[in-house]
DNA sequence: GAGTGGTCTAGACCACTAG
DNA sequence: TAGTGGTCTAGACCACTCG
């Protein structure tokens, strides 16, 4: 069996191998939670050996897109990260879970990207966007206000739901709404004032000092899917990160 | 060649390599920036496959410790990643370098642990720390204040030093000066004020927001080696994290 | 040209899972 | 018990580095 993704056939064979399954993967071929063809499968199936078959699975485990499981088969995992956001106003590291946040979507409606915005989901001139604005609230009653820009052509059905039918979770109900999976992301951090809807709906004086957080959510394919500018009260707020 | 570390022998064979292989660099015995023997005498002394020599060094290649150059060997990396806190205060993404900070050490004495810092440095209740206090300057004229905690028993010998004897780059000057080399590191960022000592160094009025960043830093071993807590004031602070 | 790591093969046997 | 992934072997050939 030919290799059917356009890869470089200078690169080895491993390397063509997990690319082609990245493509599957990333075109829904291959779903989040099934299992994947067995070694045995791919091994004859591209006429290769078990090891290399191996490694090219052994990539894909690596960056976090399949997950093994002796005795039962490979499986695509579901990239689930949102559960890592709770470092945002976790209280003590480690301190067991807290749940998740309570979350009221303010509005849902499709908009002209500003220029950052824009920038920031790499779109063209005349692309539109859905514009997410939401509200969540931590266990413990703290609150942060979020923005959430998206692309219009993939997410236009988010702006034709009703505000009470979102999902506190976004990544999974995109993914069921849209089709659209979200594999990795990119945060930065920096200290803001509260200001006009913000500072109403967190109910902070303006100029009050807050914490924003401002994220790029990527797909499989590294494009920008979601832009998303968290807003919340300096006080109890706790990042947490390893480093090796 | 028998395996002399002390793993348990029903782990797969190449993880009490790895094993072996990590007890010979936390000891020195492999020095960060020398080349490991090679694969075939490595196959010849333990008496095993390439295959799993190979799988072995994968580990530790993937945990940072070990760096392969086709063609000329295999090298101890000397973990270099103090320059991945320079998203500390980073003015722009991928903006380019932008220099080693001023430093300017403030005082560097023998003290009593207060009872958080033996906690997090996991010390025995007599021990005592060596304390230093720093100052650093960006290129841009922003100032932190760091105050940092090591166990004295491997780290005396920094109390000996003139202030001005210190590197800017302290995880290397510990390897050179007490053999200690730090491996990982976890941060957790939070917002506080500004008090006392660390307000005057900042010129910055009693009370004002900071940020701080909490630091505890750990040899290949998992021991605790530093404990750092660094502020600076908030405008223009930014912290960029990768998420998988 | 000698020596290094990089890729790939074609098996064997083991440990775990599920019906 | 059949089928899965996990470990391990013993080679082959290639690409790169350096003297």
């Amino acid at each position: 069996m030919k290799i059917t993704s356009s890869s470089d056939s200078r690169l080895p064979l491993y390397q063509r191998l997990s690319d082609e399954w990245l493509a599957k993967i990333a075109s829904g071929e291959w779903q989040p939670g099934e299992a994947i063809p067995t070694e045995a499968e791919l091994t004859q199936h591209y006429g290769v050996a078990v090891g290399t078959v191996r490694k090219a699975i052994d990539c894909l485990v690596n960056d976090g897109l399949l997950e093994r499981n002796q005795g039962r088969g490979t499986f695509v995992r579901r990239p689930q990260f949102d559960a890592s956001f709770f470092r945002f106003f976790r209280q003590l590291p480690a301190t067991g879970e807290q749940g998740i946040p309570e979350s009221h979507i303010l509005s849902n409606r499709i908009t002209a990207p500003s220029a950052t915005v824009r920038h920031a989901l790499e779109l063209d001139a005349d692309e539109k966007v859905v514009h997410l604005k939401r509200l969540r609230t931590i266990r413990n009653g703290r609150r942060f206000y979020e923005d959430i820009w998206l692309p219009a052509k993939a997410f236009h059905r988010l702006a034709e739901l009703q505000p009470d039918e979102f999902d506190p979770l976004l990544y999974p109900f995109y993914e069921a709404q849209c089709g659209q999976i979200i594999a990795s992301a990119q945060e930065t951090l920096s200290i803001s004032t509260a200001h006009d809807e913000v500072a109403e709906r967190l109910q902070l004086a303006e100029g009050t000092p807050t914490v924003r957080v401002e994220r790029i959510a990527r797909g499989y394919n590294r494009k920008p899917l979601e832009y998303r500018i968290a807003q919340g009260p300096t006080e109890g707020f706790r990042y947490q990160i390893d480093i090796n």
